[in-house]
DNA sequence: TTGGCATGCTTTGGATCCAAAAACAACCTA
DNA sequence: TAGGTTGTTTTTGGATCCAAAGCATGCCAA
């Protein structure tokens, strides 16, 4: 799910383990994580454990406070908003990167990722497959920064994107194809201006509809 | 120099100190960082020594590689681009967001930072004092993870700052204080929108001349 | 009855010890 | 003499143990 090559084992596949575990909202903003625990449960002592955490803390999936221990972060609409503002400016550039890069298999592939989406899905298959989608726009990215940036931002927001699609359903889902239909035909044509300007102008649609929606935010925990 | 809050104790410690070294210059990129050789020069035992090279690998100051250990990463001259541009984008959304929320108080200290840049300052002093003032006209900005974004930009790309200043003195500062002085004027007019232009054009225009020096990224390690 | 304080209980942070992986070097062989 | 191989050394990764900081409970006093 993610793109870490391959830290040292026990950390890394903690750390994996941790990130698919709250990715997937098995694991609410709020809720603490007890290090004794996840070493029971996923095997290894709490040293590990505790690379893992620092290692998640570092894509902004949890927060470290000393002595206190590890909690998922809960946000506020302001800094989903934020979050998605950087987004709006970071993602078009990872784009323009990876354009150049880009294999017509590679489209040919991203085409595909789409027309499972508008085959009908449910909210987690669709919050899946448009990661899917998205990421392999960016896959011609060579720059390690950029790409770690993105995927933080897309982990930070991941909860609120589920909230969100689960209370409004699949209704959007008509406007997010059209928007991604844009966005291939303006890579097809090999059109790194067209292009960004579609992504951000869906991103900062989903903003506008995700601030609209505030009841979002007082659901968890 | 930098902004964590308070970890524990050690390992904030350990991780302030080596930040500050790296910051400085005194471990130079492509160096290997062993460490019970840093447990050793600054006290504590390993344990700590590892959380801290975790915490300043998330910041992109240090790269570990399992069973290989840390080492600074050298960033060859498209990596230092690809940061300027993510610069751009980002430091300017920041600006904005901190614009709102700065007091006159706070824009009398911006001027007093500029005033001591322009009475004229070593290579090192200026590296100090641009980044206070970039930094200071984000004070406003509240988001967390907006900042620590800037922050971690700064950081990797210091080396290379210093590395350009030093070798083109300061024969630029003119440029430099003449845009601080647009900048500042934008921003005493409360005027978001210019500031944000000034601010790009600054990062831009130094991007430009950076590229421009390639002997910048021989001469390390 | 309620507010404050002290004690013990839980959880995190750090140190030492042990195992595994990688770098290095010397040796042997073709 | 050059290259590959093997053994040693160095360095990192993980487990267990001990200390310190928070937190909760319950007691005592007003």
């Amino acid at each position: 799910m993610s793109d870490v090559p391959a830290e040292s084992a026990a950390s890394s596949r903690i750390a994996q383990a941790l990130r698919d575990d709250i990715l997937k909202g098995l694991i609410a903003p709020g809720q603490r994580l007890r290090q004794e625990d996840i070493a029971e449960r996923l095997g290894g002592s709490r040293l590990p454990v505790r690379e893992a955490l620092r290692i998640l803390a570092a894509e902004g999936l949890v927060q470290i406070e000393p002595n206190k221990g590890a909690r998922v972060p809960s946000l506020d609409p302001g800094e989903v908003e934020t979050l998605y503002r950087m987004r709006e400016r970071l993602e078009p550039l990872a784009l323009s990167e990876s354009m150049a890069n880009l294999s017509s298999t590679d489209l040919a592939e991203i085409s595909d990722i789409q027309r499972r989406i508008e085959q009908g899905v449910d909210v987690t298959g669709f919050l899946i497959l448009d990661r899917e989608f998205h990421m392999a726009t960016y896959t011609g990215c060579s720059d390690e920064q950029l790409m770690l940036s993105v995927v933080r931002l897309w982990n930070s927001t991941q909860h609120y994107r589920r909230a969100f699609m689960s209370l409004t359903g699949s209704g959007r889902a008509q406007i997010v194809n059209a928007e991604h239909r844009l966005l291939m035909e303006a890579m097809d044509r090999r059109d790194p201006e067209d292009a960004e300007l579609y992504l951000l102008g869906h991103i900062r649609r989903t903003r506008k509809e995700l601030v609209r929606h505030p009841e979002i935010f007082s659901t968890g925990s």
